[in-house]
DNA sequence: GTTAGCACTCGAAAGTGTAGAGTGCTAACA
DNA sequence: TGTTAGCACTCTACACTTTCGAGTGCTAAC
């Protein structure tokens, strides 16, 4: 549906005022925050077109009026102009991001960082995620007689290490056979490969010497679940802390910690369009319907990897949000590629 | 002080009851939840006697009493019952514990988790740190041709890994040199004694070829100087979120946020005896004020190593948190300390 | 030293009144 | 026909008052 542009000019006031404030919209105070040139009553009647349409509510007889989700989306869709992120910010957060150690987890916890404080939002993000990445190295580390720690590479950058204790002392001979085995049967293998019935049927052919290499056979399946599976970063909660009248804030961070459901929400959007935003009850969890939810998905190496997202209440900035989140994702996406190019 | 027995009995009802309600307890309600056989008024004489020297407080003239910090800190030294934990849950703790990977953050993260669960509180673990701990091992994997990760394993179980970016190819060359130079250089100091200038005049003594190391070499140091650094881990923060009239929760979870106050006074503490329970204004944080902070360390191989602490408001169940964190930090430093084990 | 009784205090909750922002409707106007 | 001024109406926020009850301190008697 389309508005006439003066219903269009007011749907923007109310849904820019109403951000900018949390106040809701009189005919009057609009007037005062527009350019337009007509009198209140004229705003009123518009007003009340746009109630009858559903683009606006009250939240009483008597008050302002106050965006709907479909107001909201509308405005998204049709009215709001991406405010472009100046290069200097540019600048400020890619040496910011820069400064982190170069693996995906810390990539994302320091752009993740730099969002929260941008945006004023939680941040949630995903570790880089390829379904067709591969064990690319595997590193036995001895610490004790008896202790290893165990560190495997993916071919996407993921690193995951692990510390393995043995029942016997670690000679060289076992490491040697581990090697072995290791270079033999999991080097190049996906992680979902490393099945245990896979890690059984090993330990039987290796015979008599399966028994001291088991542990680490056992250790290294437990690698390879931690890598193949995505895990969520949380950041920037208290943020949500900071909004009055934006529902049960625990309930919503309680949510976010259970991380479960929206791991499996953004790996299921992973080859959609981005930036993704989904306003109030758009999206499916009963915990998020007063909440907004912005995501966008990075590229390493030019393959979808994981996700970057942003959760507050519907009335937040959108179009200054969109372009930072958008701005972040292509960066930690380049960044993350520059490690991993040959 | 010592006060009388009744007086002992009437104080450690308030304190109870108030903990567990959340109420200030009249002299009415505290003979109802008291085996005590006297009449209320006796109460009230015994009550304003307590409240004339300290010990309980008034919210307001004509409401119950609520103990003051000096009565939480008397009953916490002389009257509180110690809960001993159920060897049963004791088993439920360790075996969530060793479900972690081994890595001393690992440990922690999972050790923070459940202490958050069973108290209620945030929780507050800084990773061990030993002043006389060692670089024991840094290994270099190369990933791209010009990259590489580096990882730093240091005798007090520290895992660090890097991903650095060389100027050149990652020849066998440089490889070996690197391993020449830190194993003569670095294997077996301390992480401290790894400075920029030290750093600076190795590069000079290798002349021509420091151009193609140097890279490697600051990776190097960074490494050493993330070893080094203890880290302050923060979980439960929503737990706070429960407890209605204690202070500003989202000043109290961005001070917690910004972690170095905490993790300084943490460490000026490490030789401490412990559990340590500071209640009220006993400790420094002006944002903290409200809040009790009790700390416990654990020791890795006999020496104190890192901390762990709840933080929750004044009125938190000292007689059960307090057995839980010792058997946290317990557990904890025998699961790093087995890790470690030669 | 303990207790019953009583007057007193004060906060929480419920009720009342008012100001002000905002509305919808109507009739007049360009 | 679209715009506007005017007006009666609605409803919240806030301040103020009243009431209720839990709790107190004090006193006199046991």
């Amino acid at each position: 549906m389309k508005l006439s542009e003066r219903k269009e000019q007011i749907l923007a006031s109310i849904v820019e005022y109403y951000i900018a404030t949390g106040e809701p919209v009189g005919s009057k105070t609009l007037l005062e925050h527009s350019p337009l040139s007509v009198s209140s009553a004229t705003v009123r009647n518009e007003m009340a077109e746009l109630s009858a349409l559903g683009f606006i509510e009250q939240p009483h007889t008597s008050s302002g009026r106050v965006p709907s989700q479909l107001g909201y989306r509308y405005y998204v869709d049709n009215l709001m102009n991406s405010y472009e992120l100046p290069v200097q910010e540019k600048r400020l957060i890619e040496s910011r991001i820069l400064s982190a150690s170069g693996e995906p987890q810390q990539i994302l916890e320091q752009a993740g960082q730099v969002l929260s404080e941008i945006t004023n939002c939680a941040v949630v993000s995903t570790t880089p995620c390829d379904e067709h990445a591969v064990i690319r190295r595997v590193e036995l580390v001895p610490i004790g007689t008896r202790t290893a720690m165990m560190i495997m590479l993916s071919s996407s950058g993921i690193l995951k290490s692990k510390v393995c204790k043995l029942d016997c002392e670690l000679s060289m001979d076992i490491i040697e056979m581990f090697y072995n085995v290791v270079s033999k049967n999991f080097i190049g293998k996906s992680a979902e490969e490393v099945s245990v019935a896979m890690i059984q049927t090993l330990a039987l052919s290796l015979g008599s010497k399966s028994l001291s290499v088991s542990p680490l056979l056992i250790t290294l399946s437990d690698l390879a679940q931690m890598t193949e599976q995505t895990q969520l970063l949380l950041q920037g909660q208290s943020n949500l802390l900071n909004y009055t009248d934006y529902g049960n804030a625990y309930e919503i961070m309680e949510f976010l910690r259970r991380s479960d459901p929206l791991t499996s929400f953004f790996s299921s959007k992973k080859n959609e369009n981005s930036p993704r935003i989904l306003i109030g009850k758009e999206n499916q969890f009963r915990e998020l319907q007063d909440s907004s939810v912005i995501f966008s998905n990075y590229s390493v190496s030019g393959k979808e990897s994981g996700t970057l997202g942003l959760i507050g209440p519907t009335r937040i900035d959108y179009a200054r949000l969109i372009p930072s989140l958008k701005y972040l994702t292509e960066i930690v996406g380049s960044i993350m590629s520059d490690t991993l190019e040959e």
